[in-house]
RNA sequence: GCCCCGUUCGUCUAGUGGCCUAGGACAUAGCCCUCUCAAGGCUAAAACACGGGUUCGAUUCCCGUACGGGGUACCA
C-alpha cells in the first residue's frame, strides 16, 4: 500500500495560504515523502464567487517557499464540473438521488419558522418519477438532492480512530445545483476517485462533511480512502486562528523576517511531535520521523514567541552567506549601506552577518543591529 | 436546539494501568560563562477540568457534568 499512496492538498483560492492550511499541506507532504506516496495539488475553485487568480498565485508560492513541492497538478476543481455533473445525474438515473424543485425562498422561509432546529423535510422525495421527468423536461429549476439511506455510517479515522454518525442526522445534502454546477461535497468525491486519492487527510472542521462523503462513495460505487482530521490551529484567545488574529498568512511571517526552514518546523510541531526530545529538526529528519500515528486531536495555539525563538535557532545555523540577500535589502533600504558595498564590500558583511546573526530571532534585527558597526 | 470532536504547567507537548515525588521545550525569574547583547550551561516557579465507577493500583479504561471547538448552506 505505501507505494500506491496518493494524498492531496486542495484548497480554496479565496485568499492567501494560511498556517492552518499550510499545516495541513506539510502532513500530507511530510507522509507522501516518507512513504514513497504523490503529494497532488488541486486548487478547490468551484465557488466561482469568491475564487481569484490572485489568490491562487499566493498559495502556489507560499507552497513553494516552504518547499512544499507537489508531485501533480495543480489541477483546478472547476475543470471537472462535466464529471461531477455527470456523476451526479448518474445517482439520480440510479435512485440514489433525486430532484428537488423547492426555490431557495421556500427552503429559506422554513428555516426562518423552524430556526436551527431545521432540516429538509425531504418534501420532494415524494414527488413521483414521471412528474420529477416532466417537469424537469420542461425545465423546472431545480437542484438534486442525494437521498441519505438509513443506518450509521462508520470509519475509522487515521487520527481520531473509531468515528460514526447516525445517518438520520444527516439532511439530503444538494449534490448538483440548480445552475448544473456540484457542490462542495459532490466535486471532491469525484475528484478524488478520479485522482485515486487513498489518503485524505485534512482540517477537522471538515468532520462532519466525512459521512456525507462517504456515503457518496458507496453510492457511487468506488473504493472509500482512509480519512485523517486534523486538529485546528487556533489563536491566542483559544478560537479558530483567522485575520483578526494578526499574522496569519504564510507571506506575513516570510515579510516577518522568518525563515522558511523555521517556519516548515515550528509548523510540523503543532499537533504533532516525533516522541523523543527533539524539537529543532530539519526536513529530512522530519520526514524521517514523520508518522499519522502520532498527531494530536487537540486544537494547538499558534505561539508566535515560539516561532521566533525557533528562527532565531534556524538564523544561527544558516551560512552567512545564505542571510546576506535577505539582509541586504533591509540595509540598503535603511541608508546603511549603498547597492554598491553588497558586492564590494562583500566580505566585511558576510563578516558582520555572521557575528549577528546568532543573537537575531528576525532578519531584520541583523539590519538594526549592525547600526553600531 | 441537534450532531460530532476535544480537555496534562501561561503556551507547544511527553505519557497508552504501577517506571510519575508527572518529563522536555517556549515564555518568566535567578545564577554561571562573558568587554556588551545574544547563544550556551545550571536552577526556580508552573499542569493531569470536575464527579462517579472499573481495578490491589488510575494522568492513563468506562459513564456522567462542566468548559472549549467544529458542523448543521443551492460556502469550501
Amino acid at each position: 500500500m505505501p507505494d500506491s499512496m496518493r494524498v492531496r492538498f486542495a484548497p480554496s483560492p479565496t485568499g492567501y495560504l494560511h498556517v492552518g492550511g499550510a499545516r495541513t499541506a506539510l502532513f500530507n507532504w511530510l507522509i507522501a515523502r516518507k512513504l514513497g506516496g504523490v503529494f497532488v495539488l488541486r486548487i478547490e475553485d468551484t465557488d466561482r464567487e469568491r475564487s481569484t487568480d490572485a489568490s491562487t498565485r499566493t498559495i502556489l508560492e507560499g507552497m513553494e517557499w516552504l518547499g512544499l513541492t507537489w508531485d501533480e497538478g495543480p489541477f483546478y476543481q472547476a475543470d471537472g464540473f462535466g464529471r461531477h455533473k455527470a456523476e451526479a445525474e448518474r445517482l439520480l438515473a440510479d435512485g440514489k438521488a433525486y430532484r428537488c424543485f423547492c426555490t431557495v425562498e421556500e427552503l429559506a422561509a422554513k428555516r426562518g419558522l423552524l430556526g436551527d432546529e431545521y432540516r429538509y423535510d425531504r418534501k420532494c422525495l415524494s414527488v413521483s418519477r414521471d412528474e420529477s421527468d416532466s417537469r424537469a423536461a420542461a425545465s423546472e429549476p431545480h437542484t438534486i438532492r442525494f437521498h441519505v439511506p438509513e443506518g450509521t455510517t462508520a470509519w475509522d479515522d487515521v487520527v481520531h480512530g473509531e468515528t460514526r454518525f447516525d445517518n438520520a442526522s444527516i439532511d439530503d445534502f444538494i449534490i448538483l445545483r440548480t445552475d448544473g454546477t456540484p457542490i462542495y461535497n459532490m466535486a471532491v468525491v469525484s475528484d478524488d476517485i478520479d485522482m485515486r486519492i487513498t489518503h485524505v487527510i485534512r482540517g477537522d472542521d471538515h468532520i462532519a462533511n466525512t459521512p456525507k462523503q462517504i456515503l457518496l462513495y458507496q453510492a457511487l460505487g468506488a473504493p472509500v480512502p482512509a480519512f485523517g482530521h486534523l486538529p485546528m490551529i487556533l489563536g491566542p484567545d483559544g478560537k479558530k486562528l483567522s485575520k483578526r488574529h494578526g499574522a496569519t498568512a504564510v507571506g506575513d511571517y516570510a515579510q516577518l523576517g522568518v525563515l522558511p526552514e523555521a517556519l516548515f518546523n515550528f509548523i510540523a510541531f503543532l499537533g504533532w511531535n516525533p516522541g523523543d526530545e527533539r524539537e529543532v529538526m530539519e526536513k529530512d529528519e522530519l520526514v524521517q520521523a514523520f508518522s499519522l500515528e502520532r498527531i494530536n486531536k487537540k486544537g494547538a495555539i499558534f505561539d508566535t514567541e515560539k516561532l521566533f525563538w525557533m528562527n532565531g535557532r534556524y538564523m544561527e545555523k544558516k551560512p552567512a552567506a545564505e542571510l546576506l540577500p535577505l539582509v541586504a535589502p533591509l540595509m540598503i533600504e535603511e541608508g546603511l549601506i549603498g547597492e554598491a558595498e553588497v558586492e564590494g564590500r562583500r566580505d566585511w558583511l558576510l563578516h558582520v552577518v555572521d557575528l549577528l546573526k546568532v543573537r537575531a530571532r528576525k532578519v531584520e534585527e541583523i539590519r538594526d543591529q549592525s547600526r553600531v558597526f
